[in-house]
RNA sequence: GCCAAGGUGGCAGAGUCUGGUCAGACGCAGCGGCCUGCAGAGCCGCCCAACGCCGGUUCAAAUCCGGCCCUUGGCUCCA
């Protein structure tokens, strides 16, 4: 069974080939803003892509760049004391966006190369252009030619004369072609650019962003460059998969295969995979709309497993609401996966799990699950249908623990036993998949702070127990409200009551 | 206007490539039952219900073809 996945330039569902190690690049983001929820969508399916390549076997290099010269950055220059250079601003979004990256359990790509490291390459990039014909200097800037590459519009099924049709051919009189694109740029960013995007007032001075040195004067690179000098950089002309975003087709990733492959002479990549956008009240998240729920806030309101939860009840390559309701659903599922695993690890490391007993259901359940799991991912990552696999493993281990506490409450058999054999399978399986693949993290950290409040919970149950007894049932419940307040849940057994932290 | 992705039950979301085995699985919400002092969790059952519209091809269409309507994205910084 091989992995299919749907490409964008081939327009269809194509089986994914890759000799040894899998090139992975993804388009990684404009240090502009704090990262948002959108962005973090690309990020999950990305990391759920490398993680499972791995799973089946392929050593994976996955590169993903960070964009950290851009007008919008410019703009943001002197908004903050500290904030004195575009590189300023750039450094501080770079750093809360590795936060973010890191809070969200994301493998770390091998490297993460910024625009500002890389401008030699753009500008050998650039220069190859000029030598091979593609392209032009025009009072200092540089523009990409596109009637000189006859498959530009392949990947967006656009037509070059349609793309000119479209133009205003007076305002771009530096250019050769209305769809000419810049490849550099002569001098900083321009006043009018600078305001358009500017969130307060910078009063006199208005900021121009850094510029380079280069043969045909100073200047910035232009805005889909860097992606081209970056990846070949790291990963060579061809890359075994570009994903990004579905917003970025065009012009972005168009005009990446344009640069590349005129400079190279090289197919740019093997497959295109772009993930749909996350839409908020029917409407893309954005950080220009506005709408939009930063990965710092998402996390300490719903944590990692609920947010990864929610990415995965969705295919890559579908557009995905993000509602109240869809939100709730995810919790849901989460907890329901959570719930049942630390459930199966309980009664796994108990006394009553035996090597003698054995639950067939419960034993074919777990293959069935992984299974399906591997059907699911290896059909176009279906995300959805593979947490479905997992969600009926916790039916069939659910029904297992209930079926043996069952029989031990009754006295007369007094023999039941877990399957230990079946139960270790399942949660491998819970790990394996769960954990590994689509990175939840099943296991709460064990750290002081969450053993001293496990302790005054212990302590206030105990408490409460006393009340019970006493047949105080309003004082009893107060104290569980209390504490579901605080965010403990009590669920009580009949060995005693157990509790979890929400 | 041009290009692209979509429109499936109360919600959410597969299935469309490769027509029949599909209107499925998982879940959320809702309802009933078991269990429980109550609640929660868990288990069992129900939810008699949906393929945007109009044509066409076919023995057979959610799926293929044509037309139309609507939504979203791109064409300008964007994941």
């Amino acid at each position: 069974m091989s992995l299919v996945v749907t490409d964008t330039l081939a327009d269809e569902r194509v089986e994914f080939t890759a000799d040894g190690d899998v090139t992975l690049y993804v388009c990684g983001l404009t240090v502009s803003d704090d990262p948002h929820l959108g962005h973090a969508r690309l990020w999950f399916h990305a990391d759920v892509l490398h993680r499972w390549l791995e799973h089946i076997g392929y050593d994976v290099r996955h590169v993903e760049n960070v964009t950290d010269v851009n007008e919008k950055i410019t703009a943001r220059v002197g908004e903050r004391d500290d904030w004195s250079e575009e590189r300023d601003v750039a450094a501080a979004f770079t750093a809360t966006t590795f936060d973010a990256m890191r809070g969200l359990n994301l493998l770390r790509a091998e490297v993460y190369p910024r625009v500002t490291e890389h401008v030699p390459e753009i500008r050998e990039l650039v220069e190859t252009l000029i030598e091979k014909g593609y392209a032009y200097e025009s009072n200092g800037s540089v523009y990409f030619d596109v009637t000189t590459f006859a498959e530009y519009g392949k990947l967006s099924n656009q037509n070059v004369a349609d793309l000119e049709a479209q133009g205003e051919p007076d305002e771009r009189s530096e250019k050769r072609n209305p769809a000419d694109f810049a490849l550099w740029k002569a001098d900083g960013v321009s006043e009018t650019a600078a305001r358009e995007h500017a969130k307060h007032d910078h009063g006199a001075e208005t900021p121009t962003g850094e510029t380079w040195p280069s043969p045909w004067g100073d200047g910035r690179p232009g805005w889909h460059v860097e992606c081209s000098a970056m990846s070949t950089t790291h990963l060579g002309d061809t890359l075994d998969i570009h994903m990004g975003g579905r917003d970025l087709v065009f012009p972005h990733h168009e005009n990446e295969i344009a640069q590349s492959e005129a400079a190279t002479g090289e197919r740019f990549a093997r497959h295109w995979l772009h993930v749909g956008l996350l839409a908020m009240d029917g409407e893309k998240m954005s950080s220009s709309i506005g709408n939009f729920w930063t990965v710092p806030d998402a996390l300490d309101e719903l944590g990692v497993n609920v947010i990864r939860t929610f990415y995965a009840g969705a295919a890559y390559r579908s557009e995905q609401a993000l509602t109240e309701g869809t939100i709730a659903e995810a919790e849901e599922r989460w907890e329901r996966l959570s719930r049942t695993y630390d459930r199966a690890v309980a009664a796994l490391d108990s006394v009553d799990a035996r090597a003698k007993a054995e639950d067939g259901d419960l034993r074919e359940a777990v293959t069935d699950a992984r299974d399906d799991f591997a059907a699911a991912m290896n059909d176009d990552l279906n995300l959805r249908e593979a947490t479905a696999a997992l969600l009926e493993l916790t039916d069939a281990v659910n029904r297992h623990v209930d079926a043996v506490d069952a029989d031990a409450d009754d006295e007369a058999t007094n023999e039941a036993a877990y399957d230990y054999r079946g139960l270790r399978e399942a949660v491998e399986a819970f790990a394996e998949l769960g954990g590994d693949v689509l990175g939840l993290q099943f296991e709460a950290e064990s750290d002081g702070e969450v053993e001293l409040a496990g302790e005054l919970v212990e302590l206030i149950l105990d408490v409460r127990e006393a009340e019970r007894e006493a047949g105080n049932y309003e004082r009893a419940d107060d104290l569980r409200d209390a504490l579901r307040d605080v965010g403990v849940e009590i669920e009580d057994g009949p060995d005693g009551a157990t509790y979890r932290f929400e």
